[in-house]
DNA sequence: TTGACCTTGAGT
DNA sequence: ACTCAAGGTCAA
């Protein structure tokens, strides 16, 4: 086996080994040494949360041992015999953690640490954050495996698990709880939702053990909708609804949206291999999941201002495809999905460069590279797949671009694609990739207007020295945000820095409804936590049921459909009876009496007063006086909670129109809870 | 093979 | 808040 030296970042934060920058999301800390890594970069990432918290990287566990030390990274830490020290450190019983903390910044910062006002603080800081560590060591661990929660899931019944402990147990054959032997909902089962505030307490306490020692916060890659199964999957409803589309579950790439070009195996810390050319996918849930072709519908991935990144070709349009060219018509005017029939299958609109063909023409004045995804679907393409799914074609780059008018007499924008990826396509048995090549001839140039043409040099483009493909401009921001996200992320990552993680804590732990910290949580059956007062009063007044009569006979009741505030899924079933997650409310409890404790000492006092979860508005008002940008912010971010809140309260309005399901056990129906109001 | 019938997510 | 989208499935 070929022995790849694993490399860490560098002190500007530049991954040494792919070059990238990885956001901190994309940061591994080591446990020993307080080096980054870029996670995507490992040849063996942590495999759970667990081993996470406690993660030494290769040079820290000797992993890179072919003699080859990196440069002098952090102070050449794992030059000398620092990595040693450390570990003495951590082994000596008699100092405390708080000892144990300094002499680890002593050792990492060469010089003893400031016993000024400021760093005693912190020093305290640090024992506080010990604690409160140790209270979820005692609190997050899975009672089947007795391991700090790996994806955990939560019964209705209000019992945590990792969701493999959980699946194992279900696979087993049992129906219920392996806590309290409370039936589990068969929708449970096979949809377990991950409890995410647990997730993001699990992922805070980690990112503070290794950054107990170094000081600026710094969290692990956040998936943001990693509270999705790692299967794509549909919803309940979609699928009621003939999986009209669905959700499409996480994303296994470490890709952002607006990236552009091959899919690279730092980015696939699954298999570590990238997207190959080639690879076949069941559907576009899948080939979204492996992060080819974001949008499930649409055939172009783009932003007008940006360009586009990936396209398919499903036969929607008449293309004239061609393998190593094609020319792909634009979009808008195609089809509509509302099923009518007048409009189905048939172009409406001129076609104009704007919106996603703006996004292609930028791609191709640019000369980015292109991912090309061919659907079975497109059967007029003899360099479709034979078969089923989709197939990730490579990298194109579109040459030109122009407006003619189509067959049904609209003004069609249409884009010239020639291949070139450094691998041979599906249908040719090259061994090489594409070599630069001509353009073709195109007849439909004759009647083309708004023609446009690369004028500089291409971002993408052959190397001749290198004989490969490669970028040759660098590479577009791959943020497809707001100008502003980064200052955003800058102020919030500040705030978090000063913010201690017993609050950082607590704060995840916030209801939906009310924003506070949760007091009685329940976790709902897709996953959310609220308090259990908020939820009820939320639902206040309507009825479980729906009783019906015709012609004076009694007809079978009718069970209502509640959905979520936050998901607007059905919990119904969950409202029925709701249990409260009392290994959440301990947790809570224990981290609050440490709040009180801590209040009641002297030299806290101050930090204390800026933490206090339930008020918002002294820390606001504090740091209004300090520091008018954040508190700003802070207004902002609770704008924009508050709207989702109610956009979620919106959606659980019960009206008229709200679906009704036929109540399979009217029995269990009408033992509603009497929290519930009248059944009317 | 085709039409009807839908959800969701992303861009603006 | 609104619109759009080169999808998926069942029934005919």
């Amino acid at each position: 086996m070929t022995h790849v030296n694993q490399l860490p970042c560098d002190e500007d934060g530049v991954c040494m080994r792919c070059k990238a920058t990885p956001v901190e999301d994309e940061l591994l800390t080591c446990f020993t040494c307080a080096i980054s890594w870029h996670l995507a970069c490992l040849t063996c990432p942590p495999e759970s949360l667990a081993s996470m918290l406690r993660w030494d990287c290769p040079g820290c566990t000797g992993e890179n041992n072919d003699g080859e030390m990196f440069p002098a990274v952090v102070g050449g830490v794992h030059s000398g015999g620092l990595v040693e020290a450390i570990k003495e450190i951590e082994s000596d019983a008699t100092l405390s953690e708080q000892d144990k903390a300094r002499k680890r910044q002593e050792l990492l910062s060469g010089k003893p640490v400031e016993a000024d006002k400021k760093g005693k603080q912190k020093v305290v800081d640090l024992d506080d954050d010990q604690d409160v560590l140790e209270i979820l060591d005692d609190s997050l661990n899975c009672s089947v495996c007795l391991q700090l929660f790996d994806r955990p899931v939560t019964t209705p019944c209000g019992h945590n698990f990792c969701l493999k402990c959980f699946q194992r147990w279900c696979a087993k054959g049992n129906q219920s709880c392996a806590n309290c032997r409370q039936e589990i909902p068969k929708k449970m089962k096979m949809e377990p939702p991950i409890n995410s505030a647990l997730v993001t307490v699990i992922r805070m306490a980690k990112s503070s053990r290794s950054t107990a020692s170094r000081g600026p916060a710094r969290s692990f890659r956040v998936v943001h909708d990693n509270n999705k199964q790692e299967k794509g999957y549909t919803t309940e409803r979609a699928k009621r609804r003939r999986k009209a589309n669905g959700a499409s579950g996480r994303i296994f790439v470490t890709v952002p949206k607006g990236h552009f070009g091959p899919i690279l195996p730092e980015n696939d810390p699954q298999r570590n291999q990238g997207i190959l050319v080639g690879e076949i996918w069941e559907d576009r849930f899948e080939c979204r999941l492996w992060g080819v072709h974001f949008p499930l519908v649409g055939g172009i991935a783009g932003q007008n201002k940006v360009g586009a990144q990936s396209v398919v070709l499903s036969g929607g349009y008449q293309d004239d495809d061609h393998g190593d060219w094609f020319l792909y018509s634009g979009s808008s005017g195609g089809r509509n999905l509302r099923g009518n029939k007048g409009t189905s299958k048939k172009q409406s609109f001129h076609q104009k460069f704007t919106g996603l063909n703006q996004a292609l023409r930028v791609s191709c004045i640019e000369g980015y590279p292109i991912r090309v995804v061919r659907s079975h679907k497109a059967k007029r393409s003899c360099y479709a797949p034979d078969d089923k799914g989709l197939r990730y074609d490579g990298i194109y780059r579109i040459e030109m671009c122009w407006r003619r008018t189509g067959a049904q007499g609209f003004k069609i924008c249409q884009y010239l694609f020639v291949r070139c990826d450094n691998s041979p396509a599906p249908w040719t048995s090259d061994e090489r990739g594409d070599r630069p090549r001509p353009l073709p001839v195109i007849k439909e140039l004759k009647e083309a207007f708004d023609t446009t043409k690369r004028k500089e040099a291409p971002s993408w483009g052959f190397d001749t020295a290198d004989g490969i493909w490669k970028w040759l401009k660098p590479p577009p921001d791959d943020k497809v945000k707001s100008e502003n996200s980064g200052k955003r992320k800058r102020r919030a990552a500040r705030k978090r820095g000063r913010q201690t993680i017993r609050q950082r804590l607590l704060r995840e732990f916030s209801c939906l409804i009310c924003q506070q910290v949760l007091t009685m949580p329940v976790t709902t059956t897709c996953g959310h936590n609220f308090c259990k007062t908020c939820l009820e009063n939320t639902f206040s007044g309507k009825s479980l049921i729906t009783r019906r009569s015709a012609a004076g006979r009694t007809l079978r009741s009718i069970k209502n459909v509640m959905h979520c505030p936050f998901c607007s899924q059905d919990i119904a079933d969950f409202l029925s009876n709701i249990q409260l997650n009392r290994e959440v409310m301990d947790l809570i409890e224990r981290l609050e009496k440490k709040t009180e404790k801590n209040e009641g000492g002297s030299a806290q006092q101050v930090s204390e007063n800026e933490e206090a979860e339930n008020d918002d508005e002294v820390s606001e008002n504090e740091e209004a006086e300090n520091d008018e940008e954040e508190s700003e912010n802070e207004e902002g971010e609770n704008d924009e909670e508050a709207s989702e809140n109610e956009e979620a309260e919106n959606e659980a309005d019960f009206s008229e129109e709200s679906e009704n399901e036929q109540a399979d056990d009217t029995e269990e129906a009408s033992s509603v809870n009497s929290d519930f109001g009248d059944e009317n």
